[in-house]
DNA sequence: ATCGGCTCGCGCAA
DNA sequence: TGCGCGAAGCCGAT
């Protein structure tokens, strides 16, 4: 760790220069946080202390809480406000405050503070999804002077640098991932306040700090499901967890696909909400593997070849499959929504699959399910009903069951559009993890042949890849996974 | 148990 | 212009 480490300007992208205004005597620099919560290893955070210290401002961080956030409920709101008081409580060390702005005008409340302070620079969290883009247009139009920087402190590589388009594929964005990762896997400079920072007891009117018993009870009304939910939340949560999966590495390569035995990493919540930045997780990894990135990369086909014969994996072998999924596939998702802006839609599929879904539009369905039939798990087939009801009990379903999941929604529904509609909300609704490019993505490979080939021609399908129960059993213990979550497959206690 | 075919198009070699 | 190959599979032949 070094202090001295000046973030990297291709991070950085300015989406509104702004004009120095005469009148303008700016108090702060605001860090407007809002994909990445943390403290530690946050790029964004980073680039706003460094302009604070050229200004000579103190800095504020500020967050939007919205009660209701692309279709999140209780469980999502719960674990945002525990990882936003853990994130005050770090900010604080460093004198930095956190101010949260909620309700439905959260984001109008902020930027009337910020005419307030007369603010001339904010630096926002890169995120590709629509809403993000809404409301930083709407920022940049109610205050058009306004000098407003993103940072991608998400991707290791930022979008903008690794490709200029929507990739076709893993294989086409792997080599130049590969290719740009000694340029950013670096390490992290430690966290300094800026040395004005002293003076935010000046400012006025002075950011106040967050009532967090007002906005716990401003969040959705918790189902009673909700409290089942037993994962923590924060910065040093996301750490621990890290942890724990370190220790269980070497087995990752081969456990990761049985979705009875908890093989993955479990962090894709403290990723989805920056509670760990993927490029500490990528930093520690690669550190107790013991070998270099591109040694690590080289193992990649390796541990595929192994993992099909069901050989041993060496730790290098899991730590290879393990970054794969972290860095590639997980930037490939970012890329889709930064580039596709149908990314949630039928029209984001590629050509080839718009066509033959299209081609399959009458085929009859064998099983057509209401939306609510699918939320409660109660389908024909017992392995769907474990799949939705393990996500509707954990937050989370576990990663090799979410395709199969995905595929059968677009099996017993009446079109392709309602499908990734109701896969998307159902997703939203319930996974810890959802609301994300990677949910996104994961729906579009599954419906709508996104970043994968076309398979053999059937019913409902057409070309896109058709997934089987049989296809279940053969991985891993099917029966054990049902009993596990949805034993006794009539039984509607849970609504 | 294992293997080829299914089926499309990107990206690179030539 | 040709060709290899790919986000996690299925099916039937051997």
């Amino acid at each position: 760790m070094t202090n001295i480490t000046k973030t990297d300007k291709r991070r950085q992208r300015v989406l509104q220069a702004g004009a120095a205004v005469a009148s303008a005597q700016p108090q702060v620099v605001v860090y407007w946080m809002t994909r990445e919560m943390r403290v530690q290893d946050n790029w964004s955070l980073l680039t706003a202390i460094e302009v604070a210290q050229e200004q000579q401002l103190p800095l504020v961080v500020m967050y939007n809480l919205k009660s209701e956030y692309l279709g999140g409920g209780a469980r999502q709101y719960r674990f945002k406000l525990e990882g936003l008081q853990s994130v005050e409580v770090a900010l604080h060390k460093h004198h930095i405050p956190l101010m949260v702005t909620a309700g439905d005008d959260a984001e109008a409340d902020m930027a009337t503070l910020l005419k307030k302070w007369d603010v001339q620079t904010v630096v926002v969290d890169c995120n590709p999804l629509k809403i993000q883009r809404q409301w930083n247009v709407a920022l940049m139009k109610a205050l058009p002077n306004l000098s407003l920087i993103e940072v991608d402190a998400h991707n290791i590589v930022p979008v903008w640098e690794t490709s200029d388009k929507q990739e076709w594929a893993a294989r086409t964005i792997r080599p130049k991932i590969h290719k740009r990762l000694p340029d950013f896997l670096t390490d992290f400079p430690e966290v300094h306040s800026p040395k004005q920072q002293r003076l935010i007891a000046d400012v006025h009117p002075q950011p106040h700090a967050p009532k967090w018993k007002t906005l716990e009870k401003a969040g959705p009304k918790p189902h009673a499901i909700d409290a089942e939910i037993a994962v923590a939340s924060g910065e040093s949560a996301a750490h621990k967890q890290l942890e724990v999966f370190i220790e269980r590495l070497k087995e990752y390569g081969i456990d990761r696909n049985d979705p009875t035995i908890d093989g993955q990493s479990d962090l894709s919540p403290y990723l989805h909400y920056g509670m760990i930045a993927p490029q500490r997780v990528a930093l520690s990894v690669i550190a107790v593997s013991g070998a270099s990135v591109n040694r690590l990369f080289d193992a990649r086909a390796n541990a595929a070849s192994r993992e099909k014969q069901s050989k041993q994996m060496s730790l290098a072998d899991s730590a290879a499959a393990f970054l794969e999924e972290l860095i590639v596939r997980r930037e490939l998702s970012d890329n889709y929504c930064f580039y596709q802006p149908h990314y949630d839609s039928f029209a984001g599929f590629p050509e080839w699959a718009q066509q033959t879904l299209n081609a399959h539009r009458t085929d009859q369905r064998e099983y057509l399910y209401t939306l609510k039939e699918f939320e409660q798990g109660k389908t024909h087939d017992p392995a769907w009903n474990a799949a939705q009801l393990q996500m509707v009990r954990t937050g989370k379903m576990h990663g090799y069951m979410r395709m199969y999941w995905a595929k059968k929604i677009l099996e017993w529904t009446k079109d392709p559009e309602q499908a990734q509609k109701w896969a998307i909300v159902l997703n939203d609704r319930y996974s810890l993890d959802g609301r994300d490019p990677n949910g996104y993505v994961g729906i579009a490979w599954s419906i709508g042949g996104v970043h994968d080939r076309p398979w053999f021609d059937r019913e409902v399908f057409g070309t896109v890849r058709f997934m089987a129960q049989s296809g279940l059993k053969k991985k891993f213990d099917l029966e054990a996974y049902i009993a596990q979550w949805a034993p006794g497959i009539t039984s509607g206690t849970l609504f």
